[in-house]
DNA sequence: CTCTAGTTGTGAAATAATGCACAGCGTGAA
DNA sequence: TTCACGCTGTGCATTATTTCACAACTAGAG
């Protein structure tokens, strides 16, 4: 326990998020153990870096026998997650919103998408792939019902300067932002916006610079890992 | 003319692209000239940030008079973008993959998405959101043929390292990764994942850490920020 | 038991990214 | 014309992140 209440890099965080879903696939398929190494590989890194990583929940990895896979899965799932599995809901239920609506289903241990919310009258009152679709004006009584903590947004990149005040005012402590407008608030509140249209624009841009950017090979492969977003 | 050809960092690059929407918003409103500090605060950096980002691209601020909006977006778009409109595929047409079709459509002046790509014989030989679909097997065929540099991959997690394989095998150059699985490549093809269920783990993270994580508000802002992806 | 091979944890070095601070300049006012 | 103000471009300091490299340890072979 060496690292107990140590603030973790949001890098470090996003690596452990990556490490747990593939220690969950590794358990599946039977595996009990697994090195610094084999995971430095799933996030492209080294493996200095995952142990670094894996230090702050608690490195126990044991000499030449590598880190025990549930254990690990365990600890990186409390640091992490919460006691109570998180309330979350989503705005706007268009085309994206549905589609992210079914990516995010499933079997989720730690968070459950419990309302959506749109200003569109037809969409309101129904019930959308299993969650009841409320009006916008429902969301700060519901957000507060419901004990939602963190938002999704999906809404178009005009109404998502409004949409962000409105969740903050509800009460909302996170924001997970697919408009492509940036957003920024002096509150507490943590807002990640997933730029997709930048995402696009960045992998055009590289598709060709590294054609004629000859590396070495480590430096190709940090290059794939990227963002990871 | 100070920095042609000079390596240009992946964060400088995914700022460009933000500052050049925004730049394009402006336009629209009939601005003319922007600051450092306004961009600045548009993706929560300092002014002196985007004085560095936007000297990479020729930096011609005029002292006191700030930036000429199209000048800017123009050097910017040189920079980001290639003479030719790039071919952009989709593969993988399920939800997610139908709503990605969607948001990047619209008018669009550096990419266009001309073919998407699945292996369910329902949806190939379709017309979906006014873009053919084809079966996965002609790939290669119809890569080579639409001179396609770049791919959006929607697929299902067990399906995308075989998908990322093919993509590279049949010359693509770049790949936007959507599904929940990081891959690597010793290719010199450009992979960047958006890893939708990290970015919404973190998300839940730091809201419950922010709340009694007091910070200067300088800070606050930086957080605010976050990878932007 | 001893030795070897291979792994972890981590201090220290290296690299990358950011912010500070100021010289230099253009602008507009007087 | 002169001056004060405010902004850019940039060398340098600072901070964040990654990598190196090695001591300590474990397991397994002989």
């Amino acid at each position: 326990m060496a690292a107990l209440k140590q603030k973790i890099s949001e890098k470090t965080v996003e690596r452990l998020s990556v490490y747990r879903r593939h220690l969950k696939e590794l358990q599946k398929k039977g595996k009990t153990r697994v090195y610094s190494h084999e995971l430095a590989q799933i996030v492209a890194g080294t493996p200095a870096q995952v142990r670094r990583d894996l230090m702050q929940v608690g490195g126990n990895g044991c000499s030449s026998k590598g880190y025990e896979i549930n254990l690990l899965s365990d600890e990186i799932s409390e640091l992490l997650d919460y006691p109570e599995k998180q309330n979350v809901a989503l705005i706007g239920v268009g085309n994206l919103g549905r589609a992210l609506l079914g990516f995010f289903s499933g079997s989720r241990e730690n968070f459950d998408i419990v309302a959506t919310f749109d200003n569109d009258p037809d969409k309101c009152g129904r019930i959308i792939c299993g969650r009841r679709c409320y009006n916008a004006d429902q969301l700060k009584k519901i957000v507060g019902e419901k004990k939602i903590s963190t938002a999704i947004l999906a809404v178009p990149a005009e109404a998502a300067e409004n949409a962000v005040k409105d969740l903050i005012d509800a009460g909302v402590k996170a924001i997970l932002n697919f408009a492509p407008k940036h957003i920024t608030t002096n509150s507490n509140v943590f807002i990640q916006t997933i730029d997709m249209t930048m995402a696009l624009e960045k992998a055009i841009y590289f598709s060709h610079k590294n054609t004629y950017a000859k590396e070495s090979q480590h430096e190709r492969n940090r290059k794939n890992y990227q963002s990871t977003f």
